[in-house]
DNA sequence: ACGATTGCTGCAAACGATTGCAGTCCATTT
DNA sequence: AAATGGACTGCAATCGTTTGCAGCAATCGT
């Protein structure tokens, strides 16, 4: 075909290997090994005299045999299962990039509409990752069981299994759940709802916890709960609609998510004619970037994204190097980020500086 | 040593291989791997015995070895730029879903913000995938030749690079420009403008140029450009703000993409004061999911995602049985969906159902 | 000056599979 | 009865690394 003899040798067509380079440079194939790796013993300008070598042809290690002989992977799964919830894939990108930075690969295992994590992780189990992390709102238990026998580590993010000892990081849920709360009561809203998520997972019931929990404190006893069963932007559309029929004219509602909160915000309008927020004001709770758009403009408690994955890449590291680490879990504060879907308070003060609206 | 009877369970702490259950089964190596390979030659009685007690053990045989031997990883890196423009987390989980369906495994790369594709191209090499999909709208036809080199394919997805014979799969941009264009023109726009995306993205210049080619050819000459730079809604903000500045009062303006749209839209409205489709109409192109959402309700060309992603597992199932496929690239029309960015049509006909042309 | 130490390198045995080739067994043909 | 063939199965080489151990030269301590 259209081989070209490329720059200085390209002797025989086979794939460049170890021994490749230790003949061409009168050196064991040990010695290749050693100069990739970093804390290996050998005189630096053989190492550099490799590494170049290797650069000008392009070789790299060969990931199969490093992994065959050392037992390690290196690489993470990563288990999804709600990528049209736009916190997902800002949460994948944001993972991604920082476990490639520390070294690891990446494997990703979306999760079909109609299955669950469960049925993925044998698959993702299969090709041996020393890590697997589920992104998703629900797992069984028998999960870290599955993990456990094929000796990979399970890590949940952004949920939390009250039965299990499975490492987690989440942010602080219940906290969101407050601070919105508070800003609700604050504006002088009382008669208050929550639009919920799945109905069993843990980031839907710590929100309403958090939530409920510090109404009642606050002496409000008016908080309604409506299911939305899952988090979208059709469940919170249609979780309004309910809303509204089943505890007419609330003043606020709270929703388990950003996404939820965009389609609930549409019911109010569209359906009903509602002004937000001068008829009712709508939090979320994720701070997902289409939050910040002036055309949504939602009220919110962020999600520490940052400050979560590297809770979670540290983890990973920890646990890799055999560290036992006594911080199983990470639970980690966010901020309430007041736009203009709710309320402004007493002071006018709002969090972001937003373009103004025509009147 | 500490070698219990092969009896009923969990012998040492070993990790399990076929080695294993060779000798408990009193049969070679050999025959567990024949047992596992579909079309080996192996005794039916024999086949079923391994693989049920493989089954009770939890053995798989090790990829890392397979990987080695066949020279195989069965592996498909995706290369993704863009996560934060919504078409792609969508395009992402059918491709990730229908490749793994047809038995690939998904490795997954995200561009960080700073760095492009090719830098990321060599890492992803590293773990030796068969082919990589590049979803990105930039790449240096570099990339082809260093894929090469490695044995490695590459596949374009939502791009075509016009220099390479590299494979790609594409929709049709030019004709969804084309049928904006119509679209416009038919509810009597006159005064129109286009919002470019990435400068040199091909998608950019196709759908440029199949609406421009259709406006001139209907004797519509008044056609801006407007430069976005990037896919985001930021940049569909910014540029419409620049566009008005520049070409005061457009009757409609075709946008490069959807978010492009969302935030050109939010930027007429806010800034402008303008009312949409009254004033000015606007259009997409991609029919993200949240195009349908009533708050957007976006007009748009429907990029056939479905279609597409059946094209990138033929193309690759083709090209890793040897088949010298001769449809190196696939370009797929789609349809366009008339919602109420877009002033309405003589006829007062919108198609929020999809219109199920076929081809 | 001599043994001990240091600093580097090579040998060879793994890791866990696949697969061409040769061998065994049994049934069928001549 | 011997030869042929078919259906399985086992042997052993192989893929490309890592790493403990041994070897060897140069340097050090006394």
């Amino acid at each position: 075909m259209d081989k070209k003899p490329a720059g200085k040798s390209e002797p025989p067509g086979k794939r460049i290997n170890a021994k490749r380079l230790a003949e061409d440079l009168d050196v064991s194939i040990s010695t290749i090994s050693r100069a990739f790796n970093k804390d290996a013993v050998i005189a630096p300008e053989t190492r550099s005299k490799v590494l170049d070598y290797a650069d000008r042809l392009g070789y790299r290690p060969n990931p199969y045999a490093q992994s065959l002989i050392t037992q390690k992977s290196r690489i993470v799964g990563i288990i999804v299962s709600h990528l049209e919830n736009p916190f997902y894939p800002e949460a994948l990108r944001g993972l991604g990039e920082a476990l490639r930075e520390a070294g690891w690969h990446v494997m990703l295992f979306t999760v079909p509409s109609g299955e669950t994590p469960d049925d993925i992780l044998p698959l993702a189990i299969s090709y041996q990752p020393e890590f697997v992390i589920v992104m998703a709102v629900t797992v069984s238990s028998r999960a870290q069981e599955v993990a456990e026998r094929a000796g990979t580590k399970l890590i949940y993010f952004n949920r939390r299994d009250p039965d299990s000892s499975t490492f987690f990081v989440i942010c602080d849920n219940a906290h969101g759940g407050g601070m919105i709360a508070d800003h609700f009561i604050d504006t002088g809203c009382r008669r208050l709802a929550y639009i919920a998520g799945f109905q069993n997972a843990s980031t839907t019931l710590d929100r309403w916890r958090g939530f409920r929990d510090r109404c009642i404190a606050r002496g409000v006893s008016d908080v309604w709960r409506e299911e939305g069963f899952s988090f979208s932007y059709e469940a919170g559309y249609r979780a309004a609609i309910r809303l509204m029929k089943r505890h007419p004219s609330p003043d606020a509602v709270f929703c388990a998510s950003d996404i939820i909160a965009l389609g609930c915000i549409e019911a109010l309008r569209t359906e009903f004619g509602l002004r937000v927020p001068e008829d009712v004001s709508v939090a979320g709770l994720d701070n997902i970037e289409m939050a910040a758009w002036p055309s949504h403009s939602l009220t919110t408690y962020s999600q520490p994204l940052d400050r979560m994955i590297e809770a979670t890449v540290k983890l990973i590291e920890e646990i890799s190097i055999g560290a036992e680490s006594e911080t199983v879990a990470w639970q980690i504060k966010g901020d309430i980020i007041v736009r203009k879907s709710t309320r402004p308070p007493p002071g006018g003060k709002r969090s972001e500086v937003v373009p103004d609206s025509p009147a």
